[in-house]
DNA sequence: GTAGCCTTGATG
DNA sequence: CATCAAGGCTAC
């Protein structure tokens, strides 16, 4: 009954009785040890059942991963004839195709795949809890039955393998494939998940609901790789809350076959679908009015002054029921009068009319008519005279410039309404929203925590009152959705106050259009579309996203690690450019968060390593393995770019045979990161399993590599691994990969003087991942094409967005070539270093397996 | 982790 | 002083 919802990293929420329970590769289940060794890697098999179906509204999109619900038709229609021309774009990727591929080893990797022996060793010797491998085994195995533990912590992870020893164990006469199959298996199942889905939707429809549950369970059974065709509708829904809900619409509630669900508001005529609609934020740059407030913060703090970033065509706060915090604190005086034209509804003059005018662009709407709906929309007599007072309040000065917003609801109507989200009682107006308490803390917790929540299933489950713990995911996106603020969380924890962030419910442009010229229309939509775009980043960050260039490392602060030039810069440029990004590239970097690693997972890898740190030097474990046979000690570790990749504290305080497992967790990650992501790539998906594994097998390498390179943009001079850590050349000499280093610094410099950004970046990721110079693919046209489709996203972007440097598309492909011999070089090291006697059998497993 | 209730503090 | 939207606390 539960529906599938998994949080990375975190503990799975509802043990047992939810069945909505993921297990991370980080942790170990209780399979047993005779699966969980059949593979390095294990993917944790996920039941995910649906309780309830999604509603028919198609409003529920999934959650930061927006992998799923995007429209496709872009990628299909970017085929076709094009694919004549690919050869033209194919780039020449490493002088010799498997072989060269053959080379590699990016730090992290390696790590992970030295890890990997270390915990089958411990697998050995008793059961492994939980692995990627072990959990989907165990499913298959026991005929889909999936072990339906709780998800341990880290630390008890690490203890028990810690416990279980480092006994290297050998893998020798085991298939490359078999230790792939984690991936496959991984691959398999979530497509598995999207075939359920699809049939879920399909099922919905037919209003079957009980046998959608019967072939759900069937679905579960099944693992077989269907394709996805599910395309969950953009959705529609209303940007706006539920107070601003048309009075028809209200009236229809209780028709609503939704249950406690709102009926929505006209569709947004968005291009975007509702899943950017939700990361509406706009900026300062994009808004000739933004101007005049401070300059936009992405930060949480209360004192951001992010009614900056508002959007001239939305709500915002001053649709609190009393005031608008926003323009009562941060008002200009004399706003209105920059728009003359403004409506003047309300009976204004208020500060709130004031900021109102500020935020809003001149509307074309009959001050008359206007304030007549001003009034209608008084939030009630009590509150919208207490809280406007003298002045028209900042609500009603607000609802005076919502042209087509609807009439007669009061604040009380309001708060008697359904919750958008869940359908329970409305508590009060919080983080931009009239919400429940229960979505409230559950918003705050998730964005205070940094939790990166995944559905499973792709999304969208039904989020009602009875559901709603089952999925966060789902939750997190429609609280987004449905127009929750991120920047309504305080940075610094604040209490009380009242919040200056800008609340900004998208107006619809249905609503809008019939009151705004063309020009003001087109402005509407490019102001979204840039609102959307830096909503997005904004979250992908606070999930975490961005460990390029513009990553941050792990910091308390959620505003801190929000920022960052890189993003104001990018801004800038979506300023300009943000409707002139490849629909394919876009896609591209809604999933790019999977990537990533979010705080809390780093947080949570990390866990242990204070543990570690106490534990002295032991060597013989993290040294012995890690370092593949140099001599373990505190200076080895202090550069040894497989700890630092994995994250780990590079001070030397790590020695501890616990790092062992710990590095373990880390592996486990990475790996299962990598599949996700790939397995959510617009492109990607429509391969052929078999196909998806080989080109992974090819390809990790250079992902990781090339992530680091990116990473380390703005570190002339140093790799920054994982979490900051950084590994100068100097550094790499002392453990024999100053070659490595080496060529990846240089590879880094290019990057840089290429100014390479983000969406070249993620697209010259997903171009390195299709490359098809194997004889291993079976539908090699296939993929060729669809790496043709990813290149000709990246030269219309660059192109595009760089045209004073009409080479630059021509440059980044030439860095391909030199990424995989940087990978080469870095495979080989590893070879060599693992005839030292270290532990490296899975890696070296892995190596010939690519080959 | 969830969610109800409490405390805080800016605002009018 | 009332309001209310933040965060905090805590039983579950």
């Amino acid at each position: 009954m539960p529906n599938m919802s998994s949080i990375k990293t975190e503990q799975s929420a509802s043990p047992g009785a939810t069945g909505c329970s993921y297990q991370l590769p980080v942790n170990m289940s209780t399979t047993t040890a005779a699966s969980t060794v059949r593979h390095n890697v294990s993917v944790t098999n996920i039941k995910c059942e649906v309780e309830e179906l999604p509603t028919p509204n198609g409003n529920l999109v999934p959650v930061i991963a927006n992998y799923n619900n995007h429209n496709h038709n872009h990628n299909h229609n970017h085929s076709g004839g094009n694919s004549s021309n690919s050869s033209s774009l194919r780039i020449p990727l490493g002088g010799g195709g498997k072989d060269e591929d053959e080379s590699d080893s990016e730090a992290e990797l390696a790590n992970i795949e030295n890890l990997k022996v270390r915990r089958r060793a411990a697998d050995k010797n008793g059961p492994r809890p939980m692995s990627w491998e072990g959990e989907l085994s165990d499913a298959e195995t026991n005929g889909g039955e999936a072990p339906d533990e709780e998800l341990m912590d880290t630390e008890t992870v690490v203890k028990s393998e810690a416990s279980s020893g480092t006994t290297s164990t050998t893998l020798a006469g085991r298939q490359v494939n078999a230790m792939l199959q984690p991936i496959k298996t991984e691959l398999e199942h979530i497509a598995g998940e999207m075939q359920q889905q699809h049939q879920q939707q399909q099922m919905q429809l037919q209003l079957q609901p009980i046998k959608q549950q019967q072939q759900q369970q069937q679905q579960q059974l099944q693992q077989s790789f269907g394709p996805n065709k599910l395309k969950l509708a953009p959705t529609q829904s209303d940007p706006i809350n539920l107070k601003y809900e048309p009075a028809s619409a209200l009236c229809d509630r209780s028709k609503s076959s939704s249950g406690g669900h709102l009926p929505l508001l006209p569709a947004n005529p968005s291009p975007d679908s509702a899943i950017h609609s939700v990361y509406t934020h706009s900026s300062p740059s994009q808004s000739p009015l933004t101007s005049r407030h401070a300059p936009y913060t992405p930060s949480l703090s209360r004192n951001n002054s992010d009614a900056s970033h508002s959007s001239c065509y939305s709500y915002s706060s001053e649709f609190s029921p009393t005031h608008s915090p926003i323009q009562a604190r941060h008002a200009p005086p004399a706003g209105a009068a920059l728009f003359p034209g403004h409506v003047n509804g309300g009976g204004g003059g208020g500060g709130g009319l004031h900021h109102h005018s500020v935020l809003y662009p001149p509307l074309n709407v009959d001050a008359t008519v206007a304030g007549q709906e001003a009034q209608n929309l008084s939030m009630d007599g009590s509150s919208s005279s207490g809280g406007g007072g003298g002045g028209g309040g900042g609500a009603l000065d607000a609802i005076a410039t919502l042209p087509a917003s609807p009439a007669g609801i009061s604040r009380q109507q309001l708060i008697n309404s359904p919750c958008p989200i869940c359908g329970d009682k409305i508590s009060g107006f919080h983080y931009g929203i009239f919400s429940c308490e229960s979505c409230k803390g559950f918003f705050k917790r998730t964005v205070q925590n940094r939790k990166n929540y995944v559905c499973v299933r792709g999304g969208p489950c039904q989020v009602s009152i009875s559901t709603r713990k089952k999925c966060p995911a789902c939750r997190f996106e429609k609280c987004l959705q449905k127009g929750m603020k991120l920047e309504a969380i305080r940075e610094d924890r604040t209490r009380g106050g009242r919040s200056t962030y800008q609340c900004s419910y998208t107006l619809p442009n249905s609503m809008l259009s019939p009151l705004l010229s063309p020009d003001q229309a087109a402005a509407v939509v490019s102001q979204q579309q840039q609102q959307q775009q830096q909503q997005q980043q904004r979250l992908q960050q606070l999930n975490g996203f961005g460990g390029g260039s513009n990553s941050l490392p792990a910091s308390p602060s959620l505003g801190a690690s929000i920022k960052t030039e890189q993003t104001d810069s990018l801004n800038h440029h979506t300023t300009s450019r943000a409707s002139s990004i490849p629909a394919l590239l876009q896609e591209i970097m809604d999933v790019e968060h999977l990537w990533q690693y979010t705080d809390t997972e780093l947080a949570r890898i990390n866990q242990p390593l204070s543990s570690f740190a106490s534990g002295g030097s032991s060597s013989s474990a993290a040294g012995g393995s890690s370092t593949a046979g140099q001599p373990a000690g505190n200076a080895q570790q202090m550069t040894n770019p497989l700890l630092a990749s994995a994250g780990l504290s590079s001070n030397g305080e790590n020695a501890n045979p616990d790092l062992i497992a710990h590095l373990c967790n880390v592996a486990d990650h990475r790996l299962y990161k990598i599949v996700k992501w790939c397995k959510s790539l617009p492109l990607f998906k429509n391969i052929s399993i078999d196909d998806q594994i080989c080109l992974l097998i090819n390809s990790w390498c250079e992902l990781l590599l090339f992530s680091c390179c990116f990473r380390s943009i703005d570190t002339p001079g140093e790799i920054k691994m994982s979490q900051g850590r950084k590994i100068t050349l100097a550094q790499a000499k002392t453990n024999g990969l100053q070659a490595c280093i080496e060529r990846m610094l240089n590879l880094t410099d290019h990057l840089r003087r290429l100014r390479v950004d983000r969406y070249e970046y993620v697209a010259m990721k997903v171009i390195v991942l299709l490359q098809s110079d194997t004889t291993e693919l079976h539908e090699a046209v296939k993929v060729r094409e669809c790496q043709e489709k990813a290149l000709q996203g990246l030269q219309a972007y660059t192109l595009a967005h760089y045209p004073d440097t009409p080479s630059k598309f021509g440059e980044l492909l030439l860095r391909i070539p030199d990424l995989q011999r940087t990978c080469q070089l870095a495979k080989e090291m590893l070879t060599i270093k693992t005839r030292d006697g270290a532990d490296f059998n899975l890696l070296m497993e892995l190596l010939r397996g690519e080959h």
